[in-house]
DNA sequence: CTGAAAGCGCTAACAC
DNA sequence: GTGTTAGCGCTTTCAG
C-alpha cells in the first residue's frame, strides 16, 4: 500500500495542441498568435485545446526560429540595492514593460572582470539591446558586438573606446557651483567628501570641487579635501577627522548619496553644526532639510531605456551622448548649518 | 564618390567556426564547451577559429537544445524602487550569481494582472525557478507549473491557493511585541499609522497592532488607528491629522518604511515631540535614532534564493513555510520622543 | 578521437 | 483556409 509516486505532468507542445485540435502545428500556431487566414472554428478548437493541455509556448524556441534575439533588454548596474540605482532600473523596467519587454538585471559590483562576464552572457542570451552602467575603463571589447547593431546606451558613465548612445550628468560642473554656491554664502573652510576614485563620476566630482577651489584661491589639495568615503561608515571617520582638524571647515559637500549620509551621521554624533551639501538626493536628506544636487536617476534610466527603444525602431543617426541638466535644491540656505538634534549617547 | 554603405558584420555561428578549423560542428562544440575527448591541437584550431570569427555561442539555440530551460530565474517584486525590495533583489542576485545563473525581474506594481502577466512571460521563457512577492489573492492558475516541477518561492507574502516554498516574516507578531512595549513604556495614547490593506503584510501588521491594543484594554478601532498611509505624503498627511486630534497621541507605530517616512516628515514639519517605531529599518531611520523592526530584506532575499538552488539540486521534501525572526531594535528609548530638530519654515 | 544525422519547439515559405 | 517542408543554432545519439 505504498503511496503511489505521482509523476510531474508533462509539459505539451505546439504539436500536441494541433493533434487534440486536430489541424497541423502551422495552423495551431497562427490560430494561438493571432494570425490572419485561421477560420474562427478551427481556431476555437484550437484555442480549446491549448487551454486543455495548459500549452505553455517555448519562447526560446519562438525566438529562435524567429530570428536568434529575445524580447529582452540587459541593463547592467553596479549594485541593485543602491537607492540610486534601483530608481534607475525600475525606470528602465517600466518603459520596457511598456513594450512589451523584458528586463534582465546583472551587476558589476564596480568590479571590471564581473562586467565583462555578465555582458558576456546577456549577449549570449541575445538581448535586444544593452544598458549599462560601466565598471571598467575600456569597452573596446563591446566593439564588434556594437558594429553588428546591438543597440548600447551608457548610463551615468560615458564608454572609453567605444562609439554608443550616453546619458550622463555633468557631475563636473554640478561640483564646480556647490562649491562656487559655498564660497559665496562666505564658507572660508569648505571640506570635500568624496568616494574612492575608480568611478568615472567620482573623478568628476572630485575635479569639478577642486577647480572651484582652486579659481577662488583656495588649495585644492588641502587637507579639508578628502577621498575614499566609499561606504558610509568610511565617510563618517573621515567627516570625524575632519571635525579633529585644527581649522575644522565649517561647510562640507560630501560627493555622492552614501558619503552624505555618513557625514551626517558623523556630525549629529558630534553634536557639530556644519553646512552640509550632499551628491543625490535621498530621503534622508529631504528630511533633514539637507540642499542637494539632484540628478534624478528615474530621467537617466527613462531617458536611456527610450533611446535604446528608437534604435530598436530603426533610429540610426549617429551615437549622441545626452548631458541631462542637475538641479541645485537648496533646502538649507547655504550659510547656515543643518539642523541635526543631537544624537543619544549610547 | 559616395561613402561605402558599410555592412554590419555577419554573426558567425557554431558551423562557421568549425568550418573554418575544418573539423565538424559537433568538434566545435566539444572543444568549446570543454568536453573530455578533443585533442589538443584540435582544441586549440577551434579556438583560434572562435576567436578569429568572434564567434557567440547563441544560448537560445544551447538550451533549446539541452533541455528547453534557461539559466535564469525570474524574481517578482512590487517595485523595485523601494529599498525594500531592492535589497531583497541585491540579496537574490549574488546568489545567483554565485552559481552562474541570471536574474530576471519583474515588477507588479502591486496589481494581480500584472502579475499574472509578468510571470506568464517568465515561463515562457523557462526561467530555472521563480521567485515572487505576490500581488494577487490568489495563485491557483500557479498550480499546474507547480505540479510539473518549477520551483517556485514566494517571498515576503504567502501563496494562496498553492503548495510551494514560502520565506516570510513574522508581522503580527511583531506588530504586536512594538504595541506591547509601547504600552510597558507607559503610552497612554498610541497612533498606529497602516497602510492601505492591500498587502498581506499590511493586513498581519495592523491586525497585530490592533490585537495588542485590544488586550491591553484599548479600543483598536479608535481615532488614532489610521490606515492609507500608502505613500510618504499621504502618510505626512495623516500624521497630521492625528497631531491635530483632541487627544494627540504620545507615540506613534508606523507599519512600513514610506509611512515611517512620512510620519516624521510630518512631526518635524510641526516640531511635535513623539516617541516613534517603524517597521522596517531604513537610512533615514537609522540616521536619526528612530526604533524600528528590523526584518532584513537581504536575508529574505538569500533565503529564497538557496531554497530554490536546493530545490534545483534535486531537494524534494515537501514545500516548507520559513518564518524569518524579526528584531526590536531600540534606538531612542520608547518612553522618550525621537529627538528631531525642527524643519526650517519655508 | 572524430563525424553524420537527427531533433529540441517553433514558424516562414511555399504549396494545395 | 490549411498542410508540408525545411530550418533557426546548437547538441545528442550512434557510428566510425
Amino acid at each position: 500500500m505504498s503511496a503511489p509516486e505521482n509523476q510531474p505532468p508533462e509539459r505539451s507542445t505546439l504539436s500536441d495542441v494541433a493533434a487534440l485540435a486536430g489541424v497541423s502545428a502551422k495552423t495551431a500556431s497562427r490560430a494561438l498568435n493571432g494570425h490572419p487566414g485561421v477560420s474562427p472554428e478551427t481556431r476555437e478548437r484550437v484555442e480549446n485545446a491549448a487551454v486543455k493541455l495548459r500549452f505553455r509556448p517555448n519562447l526560446l524556441a519562438k525566438e529562435l526560429r524567429t530570428g536568434a534575439t529575445t524580447r529582452a533588454v540587459g541593463l547592467v548596474v553596479a549594485d541593485i540595492s543602491n537607492p540610486f540605482f534601483s530608481q534607475l532600473a525600475a525606470a528602465v523596467e517600466a518603459e520596457l514593460h511598456d513594450r512589451g519587454l523584458e528586463l534582465i538585471l546583472g551587476s558589476t559590483a564596480e568590479n571590471a572582470e564581473r562586467e565583462r562576464e555578465v555582458v558576456r552572457s546577456l549577449l549570449e542570451r541575445r538581448v535586444r539591446a544593452l544598458l549599462m552602467v560601466p565598471a571598467s575603463e575600456d569597452q573596446r571589447y563591446l566593439q564588434f558586438e556594437r558594429a553588428m547593431g546591438t543597440p548600447m546606451v551608457f548610463l551615468d558613465r560615458p564608454a572609453a573606446g567605444l562609439s554608443v548612445d550616453e546619458v550622463l550628468g555633468d557631475n563636473q560642473g554640478a561640483a564646480r557651483r556647490v562649491v562656487d554656491a559655498l564660497i559665496a554664502a562666505g564658507h572660508e573652510r569648505i571640506a570635500i567628501l568624496g568616494d574612492t576614485q575608480d568611478a568615472w563620476t567620482a573623478r568628476q566630482r572630485l575635479a569639478g570641487a577642486r577647480e572651484a577651489l582652486a579659481a577662488a584661491g583656495r588649495d585644492p589639495q588641502g587637507p579639508l579635501v578628502r577621498e575614499g568615503a566609499h561606504t558610509p561608515e568610511l565617510a563618517a571617520d573621515l567627516m570625524a577627522d575632519l571635525l579633529a582638524e585644527p581649522e575644522p571647515p565649517t561647510a562640507v559637500f560630501a560627493l555622492n548619496n552614501l558619503s552624505t549620509l555618513g557625514a551626517l551621521r558623523a556630525l549629529r554624533r558630534r553634536g557639530a553644526e556644519l553646512t552640509v551639501v550632499g551628491f543625490d538626493d535621498s530621503d534622508a536628506a529631504e528630511l533633514l532639510d539637507v540642499s542637494v544636487i539632484r540628478l534624478d536617476p528615474a530621467t537617466l534610466g527613462q531617458r536611456a531605456a527610450r533611446i535604446a527603444l528608437a534604435r530598436l525602431d530603426g533610429d540610426d543617426r549617429p551615437p549622441a551622448t545626452d548631458v541631462l541638466p542637475t538641479e541645485l535644491v537648496v533646502r538649507t540656505p547655504l550659510a547656515e548649518p543643518v539642523r541635526l538634534a543631537p544624537a543619544r549617547r549610547t
